[in-house]
DNA sequence: TTATAAATTTAGAATAATTACATTATCAGT
DNA sequence: ACTGATAATGTAATTATTCTAAATTTATAA
């Protein structure tokens, strides 16, 4: 783990027009470094390293980045929200097997059927399986095929 | 409002494999009849036409739609899920302002990016400001303007 | 430094959202 | 009707989020 005192994100907290403070620099160092974690995730992890934080601060610090435009909130389709570090406009993969969720490039597409609509953000959202559980479920496939033509047999 | 004991909303409960119940017929009603309510919109207008209701049924029953394929899940990117009564493969709007989902048609765009990974659904989301709500906006910047200025001078 | 005001953090309570599981109802085959 | 299997429902518990009000930290300026 890095430290903590790193001057760059001492200065990207600085310069979004917010102050900075421990449980901001901590908060946002974890998620540069952990993939689209949920409040809860955030929390257990880092009373590890700060026992007075409370969940509260969580909610409050990310809610803050969100505003100063640090960070984007991601409400995927079940319960409870994820927070990603990149704030700039882009898409998100979620694989159905592990949960996991990847970024990608937003495509290019049209939206002149939005006449009258103000188009402020994008964000195109994808479900389907991630190349590592394809390959544990191709596996599985195959050891399970020859189960499975005895049953129907 | 509709009578309930409608048989096209019945016939479409069995024909997508489930077993119809009062219950189910009137929180498919509701859906057909709101824009993407959450479910406590859902448990707090039936219950006043059922007030034995159960938010957990509420919960059981639009789980068991999304997986017969009746409606989808749509996490936003606040606290809460919506329930959209159109399962198809569409487009969402949401509008900052007053929070309303618009459903339009998925554009076309290309995935190649993403190799390796098996793509199942696709949701495009986009957030900014509706029709009604750009008109409402734009007549109180008018009316304020002159208000701003005298604040400068 | 030290005083000050404003912003931030905290624990804990309150509320909202969701799920687990025991209970009750329904159905298909006798 | 009766029985066992499956499905539907609601109570209670769990998880997620926000609120409150006091304590602490911060930036600024004397």
């Amino acid at each position: 783990m890095k430290a903590i005192n790193d001057q760059d994100l001492l200065n990207r907290i600085k310069e979004s027009g917010i102050r900075p403070s421990y449980v901001r620099l901590l908060i946002l160092n974890y998620l540069e470094e952990h993939s689209h974690p949920t409040a809860d995730q955030i929390y257990t992890d880092l009373r590890e390293v700060m026992p007075t934080l409370s969940q509260a601060s969580v909610y409050n610090t990310v809610s803050t980045f969100q505003e100063a435009g640090l960070i984007q909130f991601l409400g995927m389709n079940g319960p409870g929200v994820h927070y990603d570090s990149n704030p700039r406009e882009h898409a998100h993969f979620q694989c159905r097997e592990c949960g996991e969720i990847y970024d990608f490039d937003l495509p290019d597409f049209d939206c002149t059927s939005l006449e009258g609509f103000y188009v402020q953000k994008k964000d195109l959202r994808i479900w389907g399986i991630c190349p590592k559980c394809s390959i544990l479920l191709d596996a599985q496939n195959i050891s399970s095929s020859s189960k499975l033509s005895s049953k129907k047999a």
